[in-house]
DNA sequence: TGGAATCACTTAGGCGCTTAAGTTACGTTC
DNA sequence: GAACGTAACTTAAGCGCCTAAGTGATTCCA
């Protein structure tokens, strides 16, 4: 297949079948209200099908003044194993109202004017939280309505509340948080340090130190050592990922868990169950039941009119194992 | 933001300039072989930001014949972090080619032949392996170059020729192979137990028994149980996930590893040295230069030249920790 | 049996952008 | 001062697709 094969056109599928470019395109979208004989329709579809037609995109989209195309505009270039399943559902249940999910990888909203990204005329912009002025900016540049995916729950039902109420029934008076390391997740973790430490307080427990804990284990296990100095018995990560280098971090030093020192994590990450000993953690909203509102937003905001608001968000669920 | 709103065009930004829209695309776009006055650039610039412009990207892809977009066509929403990293090199080192790397979410090669997929008009179709007739057929859609990532490697440095290796070394004679359960991965769990398999014919030992490692505890359990029955003490699984699966059975076994039965995973997860015990690992290559040789091959393949063929993949690294 | 309605198409823009090929107005050159 | 070159633009065609508005044939109904 060499690059310089020119592209196979309606105007090609056309000739091939005897007809007229625009019987080729009522064929192939089958546009109502246009009567074609069953037998010209074989005709168009036999001719296309011989040649490899496929209607060129950029065209269409121009002619139609809209593609259909959902773009998932997130930064950083993985996500929790949760929004994987999240955004497979998504991705399923865009399908059928004919919308594509897109991602866009290394996007940097800090970059030039000229981004290539505004290759993408999406339909629908997604983001997953209230986008940030700069964030704004560069989103709006699209040209296309821009959803927030997540909700934000009420204060109570927040995971990172559930962490602390458990701890605190497990009989933990001193609490701390742990920090991830990555600057790009700051903004969510800022919010969920900050809702641990309410929870502390509206319990009269005390302020809850935060550090931050990195992904290897011998830097895990320093920082650990820091945090338990303060005099922490219980530790509230900021997801499963950090809760498990905080659970390596306690194994390396030796200390008993849950016996001396209990952890929570927050995503129910498929892996921290594997875990010896398996991680405490706190489930988000089914990623079915959330992908499936925001297929209805979506499809509805793609209409033109104005975005409805998310169905609230299903409470956040404990799931206690060994780890506390 | 009402979806009703007329999109600004050149033409707006000419008429506010006092220019013709030729002017203001050579102007934009920095047209060599122009001689266009600063203080005219100027005037059409202030009024392109003043009105908010941005090229409608169907129309200029339309105009020019290609879009500056690489999509990468994979199945599963979910790659493991070491690709993350991949992917992240991927897209910084695509940016500085004018590209834009984005990842389709969801796509199903047995679709339908109106694809919403085709939406994407790319330069550049990436596919991590060599694709199967279904996906080739549909990757031929889009009437781009299809690159594949992976390059294979000569048999003796493939990641799980070395798992059995280093195994044997440890002095276990009897090897079983621990598979994913999702199917999508099948074509590559194939592979790796065939070489898992030949290799231990070429060391003499015993045809390794394999056994799909579901990744929940309890299940997990059950099948290292019936792996164990079959007298086997060394496992090499198809990644780290499923090693990690594999350890938690054997913790639940109570199996002293690495006494009684050593594990090998594949990728080195950053999660995997968390674990206790920490999980030997066979490391990829390096994600960075894999990164760099594939920007390569992509922007060579964009000029219409075939496709040069990867560079030699760096070998596969064992990566020894307290599994075995 | 003639006018209207229907069928089975085709013609001809237009979507917004790029770019080859003008066009006009100045300076130069000899 | 006629011929030429260059600067600074503009005109117009075309990328491939969609679709409103035709256009001949048939068919229908009174």
């Amino acid at each position: 297949m060499s690059g310089r094969a020119r592209r196979v056109t309606a105007a090609d599928v056309a000739r091939e079948a005897g007809v007229s470019a625009a019987t080729v395109s009522y064929v192939v979208n089958d546009k109502p209200g246009q009567t074609i004989p069953p037998e010209t329709r074989e005709r168009v579809l036999a001719a296309a099908t011989r040649l490899g037609y496929a209607p060129y995109a950029p065209a269409r989209t121009l002619a139609l003044g809209a593609s259909n195309l959902v773009l998932f505009a997130h930064r950083a270039p993985i996500v929790p194993p949760t929004y994987a399943r999240y955004l497979e559902a998504l991705a399923d249940g865009l399908h059928e109202h004919g919308l594509d999910l897109v991602w866009q990888l290394g996007y940097d909203p800090t970059a030039g004017a000229r981004h290539p990204a505004a290759e993408l005329a999406p339909a629908v912009v997604l983001h997953l939280t209230e986008p940030d002025p700069d964030e704004t900016a560069y989103l709006g540049r699209f040209g296309a309505p821009v959803i927030v995916a997540l909700a934000s729950a009420p204060l109570p039902d927040r995971p990172s509340a559930l962490q602390v109420h458990h701890l605190a029934e497990r009989g933990h008076r001193a609490l701390g948080y742990a920090s991830h390391p990555d600057p790009r997740l700051a903004a969510f973790d800022r919010s969920r340090y900050q809702t641990v430490s309410e929870t502390c307080a509206s319990l009269g427990l005390p302020v809850p130190p935060a550090h931050t804990v990195p992904l290897s284990r011998d830097a895990a296990r320093q920082a650990v050592e820091d945090l338990l100095a303060t005099g922490v018995t219980g530790i509230c990560a900021y997801n499963d990922e950090i809760a498990l280098a905080v659970l390596a971090g306690l194994s390396d030093l030796a200390v008993a868990v849950p016996a001396q020192a209990a952890v929570v994590g927050i995503d129910d990450h498929p892996l921290a169950a594997l875990y010896t000993p398996a991680l405490t953690t706190i489930s988000l909203d089914d990623p079915a039941t959330s992908a499936a509102d925001l297929v209805r937003r979506i499809a509805a905001a793609r209409t033109g009119a104005p975005v409805p608001p998310p169905a609230p968000a299903p409470p956040a669920r404990l799931i206690p194992r060994a780890s506390t």
